[in-house]
RNA sequence: GGGCGAAUAGCUCAGUUGGUUAGAGCACCUGCCUUACACGCAGGGUGUCGGGGGUUCGAGUCCCUCUUCGCCCACCA
């Protein structure tokens, strides 16, 4: 790069220019590429460190909820590069069936066809056309917030490969008889005209009416029974209706018939136990097409199950229904039905009552049509066999969840799994491989069959059905790495992967059906981490969404104040599962700490590269240690502080291979074991430990800003500006603390930080290739071996500085009078007496070392025990200081009063652990010793 | 209906196994263009830790209870 010289930096980060500039050295360096021969499970020396994308919708557009997603992902994996592993992030999209239809289909009815029209071939063709065109958008932009994913091995759920891996997953768990047709009542949208999972039927809150209808006695009209229905258009399939067989009220009536009001149909009362004496009338009209409950009822019952819903939501006679339909009520939209018929059940004094009845109601996940229950016949997966290694895996910490509340939820939900219909009635996705001949043979077929596996008959037809979605994407972690070839190189070098990041709304539709997938199909858990985030929202904590307009377009945030300030933000404001909030209305304040802390950064590199100069520097650990000063020594500490808490927060990036464990007395599975007891688990002390993102940042952030920045570059202004071997210790440290800021901080903001670190003196030396992007995560000097001298001396000097600060504040004293300030000589006070040039610089006090003069002043006690006095003669009057000496005695006399009340009570001293006792003891020391000085000083001075 | 969680500064949140005078960022107030940064510097905490009770030498932290809010699941028509 050619570079203007450090004194004609702007001011600010360039970011829009830079970020560009960066991501293409990055990319044309390939450093975001990762070779498999180098993963120690490839015989290699790096940890492998897998991370694999929540594959988006391949037609969707980055929101700020993708921007936080990613920012979490990129951050780790920049972590890990740094670290030593061979990083992985595995990007790619997904087909989204149901998803991508539905815009596909708008499309086409903006040119006023629907794909019945066009055809099914014809449909595909041209979502396939849409999809190549406009898909895969997001991945791109995914480049401009910095995501430094292997572009090399961008995945699609719909390829060719991936598409062998879903008909696979199928085959063989139809083979294992995990798969059966089953006839019952499933979830059905009636404007995506198919079936969903009882997971994409979601619950919403809605405040219905419950209809009170007397069915009365077919031989005589003055008896009958009163029913309570939210859905009085289902009426016209009722077959019965039930009571329980221990309700008095109804004993004598069952067996009867009813005559239905409307349509005149006879149906019997039958007595059934699901029914619940205690809600409404305690009897229940039973629909077996249109209702799941009364489905099962009716299989008990014997009962004939007529369908007279059509499946795009309209009444008529659809099976086994014949006459039950009035004319008048034919076609109607199952809504206006509703109308109708409590119309016409209020004409014929059937109607009883109507209450307002608030209740859950489901709608289409995708469309938000509200879900009509319909029998109909689908595919389904058997899933208490899959979940059983699923729940293990969690309860026995192969796999957290992070935070923990999730994991409760997990478990709760598989341990009351149901099975998972996996059919769709749609024509965007994977057909399922199921072919049926013409004498009724259904089988499923890895390869296109010619001919029926049973009769050898050639006429065969598929099945016309789509996989779920689902179905396709709980085999991400294995499709994308080459399963079903169980020898693929990626297979085999980075499964199982190690950190999942993802939202919890698809905890069940994803992460836990991934869970599965793994041990059905690889016998080990796809990861060993979730890291489930919180959810971006507004100022009123709304979701943001498009629909309510409440939105922030992450591109826009990086054009205003690039993509590290988008990144920093979301970071540092997120805690574990914890929502961030935003407020779109006001972006300058919104991502206030991330355009701050880059431009901040930014300076600190500036003011450094200005002062150090184009020359190269020494390496920290050559310089002696006896060259040192005290805020040299101070820095470095501050440094591996800020290193440990760093990599605290971050914590242990997998669970440790822990030695086999001795197998349990008496356990013979011996060969089965072996597979899982290899995968290791998280230890009970490990399990919460790390992946706080915002602890990380900030402790970053504090070592950068407050300590690097606020101290030490204030404190080496004077050493860098008198040549000398000062001059070169202190440019040595300076370089090395900022070097390893900007390493520690370059997962968060990558560009700034590789702006910086490529600008460092000594880069000469480096490989022309050599980034901070791929250079070493920093250590503490322990961590590495070396000795590190104390450098806590410092802190006397810090707080002199703050004292007299403080004071001068205090009293009023403007910042550019002068001060001078007295310590009795003392041979504590030598950090002090190094360090005097430093307090007059940065507090504009001289400091003296001889006894105050009598009369007005304020005083500072600093944490050894010196006092710092600072005359007030003209500066200050006499009974300010008074006042202010008298509240600092009374509130410390009350302290002290409590404290010696501790002390003086026995259980205290007996109970409470010595070192607590020793720390009291200490405390009371000191604060006796400061109220004893303040007694003195305000007899002396107030008489 | 079942399960889970939360309530700490104006806002968003930390607060590790109970142990100094409860913290951070943003916002806010005061003063500063001090040879990098006004997107900055220096100073300032504005709090009955939701209410009540209990355990303890000691409670923001543990237990009970009440209030409020949120999340997940569910076959009450």
């Amino acid at each position: 790069m050619s570079d203007p010289a450090p004194s004609d930096l702007p001011t600010h980060f360039d970011f829009s220019t830079s970020e560009t500039a960066l991501n293409d050295a990055w990319e044309r360096a390939g450093v975001f590429r990762a070779r498999a021969e180098r993963t120690t499970r490839a015989g290699g020396d790096r940890d492998p460190f897998t991370i694999l994308i929540p594959p988006p919708n391949v037609t969707a557009v980055l929101h700020v909820g993708h921007g936080l997603n990613n920012t979490v992902q990129d951050v780790l994996i920049r972590w890990r590069r740094m670290a030593g592993d061979e990083a992985l992030w595995l990007p790619g999209t997904d087909h989204a069936g149901i998803a991508t239809q539905n815009v596909v289909e708008k499309l086409i009815a903006k040119e006023g066809r629907t794909r019945f029209d066009i055809g099914r071939e014809a449909f595909v063709a041209r979502t396939e056309e849409f999809v190549a065109e406009t898909g895969g958008l997001i991945l791109k932009q995914l480049r401009a917030i910095g995501a430094s994913a292997d572009w090399s091995r961008t995945a699609y759920t719909f390829t060719p490969q991936l598409s062998l891996a879903v008909r696979e997953a199928f085959v063989r768990l139809y083979e294992r008889g995990l798969v059966y047709r089953g006839h019952r009542v499933i979830h059905w949208c009636p404007r995506c005209l198919t079936s969903l999972s009882d997971e994409e039927a979601e619950f919403h809150d809605a405040v219905g009416k419950l209809y009170h209808v007397r069915y009365p006695l077919a031989d005589d009209a003055t008896r009958g029974i009163t029913i309570a229905t939210t859905r009085p258009e289902t009426m016209l399939a009722d077959v019965a209706v039930a009571v329980h067989p221990d309700d008095e009220r109804y004993r004598d009536l069952v067996g009867k018939q009813l005559r239905m009001p409307v349509t005149g149909i006879l149906i019997p009362v039958i007595a059934d136990a699901y029914v619940d004496k205690d809600f409404g009338t305690g009897a229940l009209k039973i629909t077996p097409a249109h209702d799941a409950n009364d489905f099962e009822v009716g299989k008990r019952h014997g009962l004939a199950m007529p369908v007279t819903i059509t499946a795009d939501g309209n009444i008529g006679e659809v099976a086994d229904a014949g006459g039950r339909v009035p004319a008048g009520l034919m076609g109607l939209d199952r809504f206006e039905a509703r109308d109708r018929i409590a119309e016409a059940l209020k004409d014929e004094g059937a109607l009883v009552k109507v209450d307002v009845h608030p209740h859950s109601i489901r709608r289409c996940y995708r469309c938000n049509t509200v879900v009509e229950p319909r029998l109909s016949d689908q595919w389904f997966v058997k899933m208490a066999p899959l979940a059983e290694p699923a729940l293990a895996a969690v309860k026995d910490g192969t796999v957290r969840l992070l935070p923990e509340k999730w994991e409760k939820v997990y478990i709760n939900w598989l341990e009351g799994i149901r099975d998972w219909n996996i059919s769709r009635q749609l024509w965007w996705g994977h057909r399922i491989p199921v072919w049926t001949c013409e004498n009724g043979h259904a089988d499923a077929y890895r390869e296109d069959p010619t001919a029926c596996r049973v009769c050898a008959s050639t006429k065969l037809e598929q099945d016309p059905d789509v996989f779920d979605t689902w179905f396709s994407s709980w085999l991400w972690p294995i499709s994308t790495m080459g399963w079903p070839d169980e020898d693929a190189t990626d297979l085999k070098a980075f499964f199982p992967s190690d950190v999942l990041v993802t939202a919890p709304e698809i905890l069940f539709f994803w992460v836990a059906r991934m869970v599965m997938s793994g041990y059905a199909f690889m016998g080990r858990a796809p990861f060993h981490t979730v890291y489930l985030h919180g959810t971006v929202r507004d100022m009123q904590h709304r979701k943001m969404s498009k629909s309510l307009g409440n939105g922030i377009d992450p591109l826009d945030v990086v054009d205003r104040y690039g993509a590290d300030a988008l990144r920093w933000t979301v970071i540092q404001g997120m805690g574990l599962g914890v929502d961030v909030m935003l407020d779109p209305e006001d972006l300058d304040r919104s991502f206030a700490p991330g355009r701050n802390f880059a431009t901040k950064l930014w300076n600190i590199g500036r003011f450094i590269l200005m002062q150090v100069g184009e020359e190269a520097v020494s390496p920290v650990d050559a310089v002696k240690a006896a060259d040192l000063t005290l805020v040299d020594r101070w820095i470095l500490d501050r440094l591996d502080a800020a290193i440990a808490e760093c990599d605290a927060a971050l914590g242990p990036a997998r669970p440790a291979a822990a030695p086999r464990m001795a197998r349990k007395a008496g356990s013979k599975e011996v060969g089965a074991a072996d597979a899982t007891a290899a995968q290791p688990t998280w230890p009970p002390a490990e399990r919460q430990v790390g992946m706080r993102l915002d602890a990380y940042a900030e402790a970053a952030r504090r070592f950068v800003w407050n300590e690097l920045a606020d101290w030490y570059v204030e404190a080496v202004k004077q050493r860098l500006a008198e040549p000398g071997a000062d001059r070169e210790v202190a440019r040595a440290v300076l370089v090395h603390a900022f070097d390893r800021a900007l390493r520690l901080l370059h997962p968060i903001m990558p560009f700034v930080t590789e702006a910086l670190w490529q600008r460092l003196p000594g880069r000469a030396a480096l490989a022309p290739d050599a980034f901070l992007a791929v250079s070493e995560w920093p250590r503490t000097r322990a961590a590495a071996g070396a000795t590190a001298p104390d450098g806590s001396a410092f802190d006397v000097v810090r707080e002199a500085i703050d004292a007299v600060r403080g004071l001068r504040s205090e009293y009023g004293v403007t910042p550019g009078q002068p001060v001078r300030a007295f310590v009795a000589r003392d041979e504590r006070t030598a950090p002090l007496a190094e360090a005097s040039a430093l307090l007059q610089r940065l507090a504009r006090c001289e400091l003296v070392f001889d006894a105050a003069p009598a009369g007005a002043a304020a005083h500072a006690v600093l944490g050894n025990g010196i006092e710092l006095v600072l005359p007030l003669a003209g500066m200050v009057d006499v009974e300010k200081e008074c006042a202010r000496l008298r509240t600092e005695l009374d509130g410390l006399t009350k302290q002290l009063g409590a404290l010696r009340g501790r002390l003086g009570n026995e259980k205290f001293t007996a109970k409470a652990p010595p070192a607590v006792v020793e720390a009291e003891r200490v405390k009371e020391r000191e604060w006796t010793a400061r109220a004893e000085q303040l007694h003195g000083k305000v007899k002396e001075l107030c008489g």
